[in-house]
DNA sequence: TAGACGATAGCCT
DNA sequence: GGCTATCGTCTAA
């Protein structure tokens, strides 16, 4: 598993998104072991968005975002969920692609156990869209949270990285609103792909 | 230092 | 489809 460079983060962010269907997001947890899945959903964030949290400049919560490209940038939302973030744009352009849904893969019964438990893990089966079907349940299934913001997403050796994956060809991409916002609602920005179970909401 | 609110998810009708 | 838990962050004072 190879990352991917540096580089991948300074293309323009919308492409950034669409791009990162289809890569592989590999977590290695503190016991060792090490998931790896595949992203099939995503949104876009800009510096002149209204709906991106760096708007309105930096502030202690988003100053990852206005660092260099290729790090995460992880948030929490309604005092619930974590979020996670792929910052893009270079150092001091706050951009950033959030990760609105995975495939667990190989790895889903890992996350089954990190987001259930041990005990109600044996009930869940491993087609469960709860382990990757949304931005706070991924991160509750990878187990993301503070402590990943500002991660190397391309240091192989890190906690979490991103690295190559499937190709996934345009017409098996849907591009459409972002979720969940009410300034910017309007822009296509949110990119996921077609034949895959796991994403969060069509439309 | 108080008050409003959010890039959601889960439970209820 | 509607309701709301829950808390860190930001803003205004």
């Amino acid at each position: 598993m190879t990352p991917l460079p540096r580089d991948f983060y300074l293309q323009d962010t919308l492409s950034a998104a669409r791009a990162l269907l289809g890569k592989r997001l590999v977590r290695r947890f503190p016991d060792g072991e090490v998931a790896v899945v595949r992203i099939v959903e995503t949104e876009a964030y800009t510096h002149d968005d209204p709906a991106c949290h760096a708007y309105k400049g930096i502030t202690e919560r988003n100053r990852t975002m206005f660092g260099p490209p290729g790090y995460a940038y992880v948030y929490l939302n309604y005092g619930i969920h974590w979020c996670l973030n792929a910052v893009t744009a270079p150092q001091g352009v706050a951009e950033a692609v959030l990760i609105r849904a995975i495939e667990p893969g190989e790895s889903a019964l890992r996350l089954i156990r990190n987001y259930f438990g041990e005990q109600e893990a044996d009930t869940i089966t491993l087609t469960d869209k709860r382990i990757g079907a949304g931005p706070g349940r991924l991160t509750r299934a990878l187990v993301v949270n503070r402590t990943l913001d500002g991660a190397d997403l391309t240091d192989e050796r890190g906690p979490l990285f991103i690295a190559q994956g499937d190709d996934i060809p345009d017409d098996d991409v849907v591009t459409t609103t972002r979720i969940g916002i009410t300034r910017g609602a309007d822009f296509p920005w949110r990119f996921y792909v077609r034949s895959s179970p796991f994403v969060s909401r069509r439309g």
